[in-house]
RNA sequence: GCCUCGGUAGCUCAGCCUGGUAGAGCAACGGCCUUGUAAGCCGUAGGUCGCGGGAUCAAAGCCCGCCCGAGGCUCCA
């Protein structure tokens, strides 16, 4: 936009005839303004609201200084050679004015699109005549300088597919028959072909919602969830699970900052092979990016830390809450796909090849167990193999083990050039309702990183060398697991099995339910008993009818439901409603406490979110 | 980011085409009922119709812009 700036003792104009045909309505009279400033103003190609905004904005304070509250907005086509559309110029035009209006200065505008006669008188002092030229918004120049070398280059990448069979054979992956592997298909086609079958939406988002998990906040940017207790206990209990596993295996946990300097030399160059769009904030004079994982802190932590081939592996383990991606906004989904979440980041540095493949298979299998006790077995997820050319003639034995371990055929994606900072990688995929694929545990073998952060070990002979780095998460992003968990909850249903939380992720896990007021008491007295054993248990105490209260407890997927009346109070013996089995076991207290711990053995524990009355609970949601 | 559809009570939705005083069910609240394994009955309260602008005597409804959500496209280390 260009604006010649005239403060004016007076203008008078006059429309004469129309120019153009969408030129707006004008009364052929003149019209005479006194002590203004008038801004003979060309809206340009690329101009927008936020251009508007900003001209006003600046001359603005311009008119403060001059004292000036009175301006006249004149369309002046003659200033540029790169005009913009007559119709996107009127509207940009009248968005002036508003603005103008908005900020509470005298506004008028000449008719646009006219052929007009004019006489202007200028006043003399130096500040009275200026040229301005407002850039079309700077965001729009940032979004196209940032987008990282790495997201270019996967524009360009072109892969070759196959299936790696448990036997080790490759075969391309138009030639597999993929009777009996329907899900792998599926993940197939997803990858490969972009084949998007879905109409509807997707079933975990309700269920999130209905269940009091988790819920969208429009009070923040998408992809920025909201955590109900019930939900935040999931998600507590999976990241205390995954946490205990990582540490178990060997890891050293740590924490590292959430936000870095976007002009890092060694992270500027990381963004650079690392395709993902940064949340950018800018505080006084740095300019600094969200992390989108635990890689940069950990790098910077071990540049600094003494350590030689005896210590490795070298497991350092973060569990990030927060890591941000900025996705773009048409594939930020319910819990699929976030733009803050929490992600458990474990990364091992190794000596050379021969030690990276063995922690690589030590750690595919600790990622196996890691879904298989959070409720997610083999058949629920597709696993894929990605790697360079060079990497797999070099190394055919080894990814074919990794294939053998998993038990089932595996899509491969080969690439001929090294595009990423890695050469072998793997994922584990979960495929949803809708056929699409979310990406849940992952590792790869990361050649040069170690160089670019200056990461060194000392070897045997006393010589500092850069070592590989792996990188896994292994259960990929929790929210994720909750979606996964979810989904699969929802095909249970599709096939007519009651669809349910594992036990030790259930927020209630038994239901006590009085037949009346008499019997809350004892009730109280028998949840006490199953607390003790570390066992999340609620007593349903409203005046809603026995039915009605059954009803609800089964909406909310309690896995044991006790109703207790006069035959309960007497009897040691009660009628368990156990959602599983899909009927009433007759047990004792005991045996249904025993039966929950040997279910939720070795998994953490922690105590209802919620007050234990029914009666004293907030609703959260519907 | 682009295209399409949507946003009305806490929730799920009707009303919009054809402008004229805002509706239902569920939930909440009050009361009755004190229950035998998936929805008991009566009543009360609850709404800037996503936000902003425009045309109109008059807008939830028509027009424009924006925000949010969903589906598709694209993309997913």
């Amino acid at each position: 936009m260009r604006i010649l700036q005239l403060h004016s003792n007076y203008i008078e104009y006059k429309p004469i005839q129309k120019e153009i045909t969408m030129a707006e309505e004008a009364e052929k009279e003149a019209k005479r303004l006194e002590e203004i400033v008038v801004l003979f103003t060309a809206i340009e190609e690329g101009d927008n609201e936020a251009t508007a905004r900003k001209a006003i904005d600046e001359v603005c304070a311009f008119l403060e200084k001059l004292k000036v509250n009175r301006i006249l907005i004149y369309p002046y086509a003659h200033l540029s050679s790169n005009l913009a559309k007559p119709s996107e110029a009127l509207k940009i035009v009248k968005s002036m004015e508003a603005h103008a209006k908005d900020k509470g200065i005298e506004t008028y505008r000449a008719p646009f699109g006219w052929n007009k006669q004019f006489t202007i008188s200028i006043k003399g002092h130096p500040l009275a005549e200026q040229s301005r030229v407002i850039q079309p918004t700077e965001t729009k120049e940032e979004k196209t300088e940032k987008v990282s070398e790495a997201l270019k280059a996967e524009e360009k990448l072109e892969s070759f597919w196959y299936i790696l069979q448990p036997d080790g054979k490759m075969v391309p992956v138009e030639e597999f028959d993929f009777q009996g592997h329907e899900n792998l298909e599926k993940f197939a086609k997803y990858e490969i072909s972009k084949v998007r079958a879905s109409q509807q939406m997707p079933p975990h988002v309700p269920l999130m919602k209905r269940l009091e998990i988790a819920d969208y906040e429009t009070g923040s940017d998408p992809g920025n969830i909201r955590w109900y207790p019930k939900g935040r206990l999931i998600k507590s209990l999976i990241e205390q699970y995954v946490t205990a596993k990582v540490i178990e295996y060997g890891a050293m946990e740590v924490e590292t900052p959430v936000m870095y300097d976007f002009h890092h030399p060694s992270l500027a160059d990381y963004l650079n092979r690392f395709p993902a769009r940064q949340y950018i904030l800018k505080s006084e004079d740095k300019e600094l990016f969200l992390r989108f994982a635990a890689c940069f802190g950990q790098f910077l932590m071990v540049h600094d830390t003494q350590f030689s081939y005896k210590n490795m592996p070298l497991r350092v383990y973060e569990l990030t809450r927060y890591s941000f991606r900025r996705e773009k906004s048409g594939e930020v989904v319910g819990l699929r796909r976030l733009r803050a979440f929490t992600m458990p980041d474990c990364h091992a540095f190794c000596t050379d090849l021969e030690q990276a493949k063995e922690e690589f298979i030590t750690r595919f299998k600790l990622c196996i167990e890691v879904l298989e006790e959070l409720g997610l077995s083999r058949e629920d997820y597709e696993a894929a193999l990605r790697f360079t050319k060079d990497f797999y003639e070099e190394n055919k034995n080894f990814v074919a083990s990794l294939a053998k371990i998993f038990d089932k055929p595996v899509l491969a994606e080969m690439w001929k050039e090294p595009f990423f900072y890695f050469r072998l990688k793997w994922d584990f995929n979960f495929v949803d309702n809708q056929n699409k694929a979310a990406a849940l545990s992952t590792d790869q073998i990361d050649v040069e990183n170690a160089k670019r952060y200056d990461i060194t070990y000392v070897d045997e002979k006393g010589e500092r060398k850069n070592p590989l780095i792996l990188h896994c998460s292994p259960s990929g992003a929790i929210e994720r697991c909750v979606y996964a968990l979810l989904e699969k909850a929802y095909k249970q249903q599709q096939k007519g099995e009651p669809p349910m939380l594992p036990v030790w992720l259930s927020p209630t896990q038994v239901r006590i339910i009085p037949m009346s007021d008499k019997h809350v008491e004892h009730c109280e007295k028998m949840a006490e008993t199953l607390e003790k054993q570390q066992i999340r248990v609620d007593i349903d105490d409203r005046s809603l009818t026995l039915q009605k209260r059954i009803r609800e407890a089964e909406m909310e997927w309690v896995p044991y439901i006790i109703v207790v009346g006069e035959k309960e109070a007497a009897s040691e013996v009660l009628p368990v409603r156990d959602r599983k089995a899909r009927g009433i076991r007759k047990m004792k207290l005991e045996e249904l406490a025993n039966e929950i711990k040997k279910q939720t053995q070795g998994k953490p524990f922690k105590p209802l979110p919620l007050p234990k009355h029914i009666s004293k609970r907030p609703q959260f949601y519907g």
